[in-house]
DNA sequence: GATGAATGAGATTTCATTCAT
DNA sequence: AATGAATGAAATCTCATTCAT
């Protein structure tokens, strides 16, 4: 109720709320950029909220300020960088438009590995989080994973539906296709992650390559 | 009293010990069989022992005397069909010997949906352990499910070696195919698992054409 | 009902029942025999039935066809031995009769230790059982080596009492005597368990000098 | 706002820190306490954590947040004790330097029983502790009480070396000595502990007498 | 009578969440 | 708003005892 209630904020105090706010959002983001590491170095299911917290240098308290339960934490963090990944997507998507297929498909790729070599600790959690089931403890969290996958596969389909159209693209398939595609990143995405191999940009190119011309002789 | 008294005939055990045995392991093979189920329904993590012994319709401590620990029961289940999985893989890779690689790749990929189609729990189980980090909490089961991945790349990479020798596969990128080609698969299994299209033996051919001959048109 | 029943063992049955009686106190020997040993090793609370079967070569079954439960095994164990200490030691004191109190407690204490000696195992179960707290989940047999024990303390009142009479021994802390010698007795015997030094004819001697003469110079 | 705020002084989580500080204390003290009471009442085997917890008027996750597991908090309260037992004897050694040896081995005896009738439960603990085996099930704790009690007697031993210098003591049998003097003050504290008869000053004194003198008319 | 697998109550331990300070 | 100790439901595992063969 007072002047400097940061609650009634008004605009009689602008100078203090956003402050707070600014903490606010800061904090979140330590703990948000934490539970991203330990979630992906530990597994969905092994991270504990302790150790998220310890690494954000925060109270377990604290953490449930700002976010309800470690459900809402994980679709949190499965949310925000999903919604990036897609955005991303899109955004290779609309520069490619009216140009050849192989281009488009080009751009696309390597927008993917962009992301991923940028965020490799949030590809660990998606694609862990795609198989591994989390409905019963983390209801809200488990969907999340699934739906980017379909949002992904479906970015997939728009290109090829075009592509049927000016014929770039054998028709009878066309439902597969997708998976086919989007399996072959998934899986050079896994090599980078286990170790085997770092992606390199000629790996992206070649998913492309094999997907239009195959990898035969 | 004589050494070959009909009482105390030394062949008096082989008789009892089977039934007892056989008994053993139908038991052994009911608690298994629950708990491949209740894995893939649950997911690694969250299926627990009381439900597995609960489906398999005995009490919890039977399962503890056939199996020292919850790790050791799924290890044992993942060791087992994973054995089975490679073996069949194995057997397509023999029955294809010698003939182009397409119909050598056509055989592999047969097997796998073959395999795939008679046991779709364990694949739950398999891609669900290849990604989920069990390391911390089950150590023996989370090394099987990496091992058996690997293992079936390095088949592919046998058959991909030979092709490139009779030059029917290109060269250059051939550290990437068992990847590329692994990941289509897995992901079409993922297709089939998350109920979106059942398998279908034209998905398998298909995937071979696109991985020698490419999608486009 | 048969005259060959094993139940109504009368005069016309004069030679099956003994034979099979001989049997079963043979396997219930070996069933004591081990399990003396393993309560010995692990310790009263910590031997476990299968330890037990396994040790006596039968199966679990077959040692609760001789005694009811764990509780009534180990009983079995502490009552009789002790019943054969308290025994033993009845005899040294008869032995000793009308002798000097040196040489009463000499015999005591050297039968005490032949005991000993001859029965380690039994020892540390008595010994281990004297304060270990086994009342609520062996309550038959917690009683028994305090039982042993008092009842010890009682044969050594009943010499105290009599060389009070015959003033070998002062009279004032007569109630404590009995204590202060089993507790040396006691402590040499752990010496022993312990491994510490081996138990020689000497200590027992020393122990009877010390406490009628005292260690001083 | 001034680097000088009242509010936000650098001094004030050393005023925050010690209340909490001082309330972990007292809530591991009360569970230290609780545990004392329950191992001596049911026994070091069957004393139970979630027993130990209610008797603390806490819940069994506040008892492991204080020891890490149930060997950990037996082992704690056998060493802390232990180590005032120790320093208690030490104590009296040091008070009685350059006198008599039966002056000194008043105040030993004396240390000794005072500790015990001040820590009962402690006794009962260590006593038990000596010869229930629990390697096995809870290996910390297991080596303490010898520890502590080869201790006791190393204390004796040095007494006694310098008494046979001083020919107070008759130096053949030397090395059994602390058993026996230590033998008959453990009688004579589970006299105590079985409730047979309260400790009284006077029996401590008659164990240095019998000790040194004998308890021969 | 011997067998040994099945039983399940009971013990220990974990960890997401709460809440007084 | 931050703290971190307290909470207790839930999970795994043990082992004395039973009982069908």
């Amino acid at each position: 109720m007072s002047p400097r209630s940061p609650i009634a904020s008004d605009v009689s105090t602008p100078l203090v709320t956003p402050i707070r706010e600014r903490f606010r959002r800061e904090v979140a983001g330590a703990i948000a950029a934490a539970a991203e590491e330990v979630f992906a170095e530990k597994g969905l299911h092994s991270a504990h909220v302790d150790q998220i917290a310890k690494r954000a240098g925060v109270a377990v308290g604290t953490l449930y300020n700002h976010y309800a339960d470690r459900d809402a934490l994980l679709a949190a963090l499965l949310r925000d960088r999903g919604d990036e990944l897609v955005a991303t997507l899109n955004g290779a998507i609309a520069s490619g438009e009216g140009q050849s297929l192989r281009t488009q498909l080009y751009a696309f790729v390597e927008a993917y590995f962009f992301f991923f070599v940028a965020h490799r600790p949030y590809f660990k959690m998606l694609l862990e989080g795609e198989l591994a089931q989390l409905q019963s403890t983390y209801p809200r969290s488990a969907v999340i994973p699934v739906r980017c996958h379909q949002t992904i596969l479906q970015q997939l389909e728009g290109l090829f539906h075009r592509a049927i159209d000016t014929q770039q693209l054998r028709a009878d398939r066309a439902d597969l296709y997708p998976w086919l595609l989007l399996g072959m990143m998934r899986s050079v995405a896994v090599r980078d992650l286990r170790k085997y191999k770092a992606y390199k940009a000629a790996d992206g190119a070649e998913i492309v390559n094999v997907f239009l011309g195959g990898a035969g002789a």
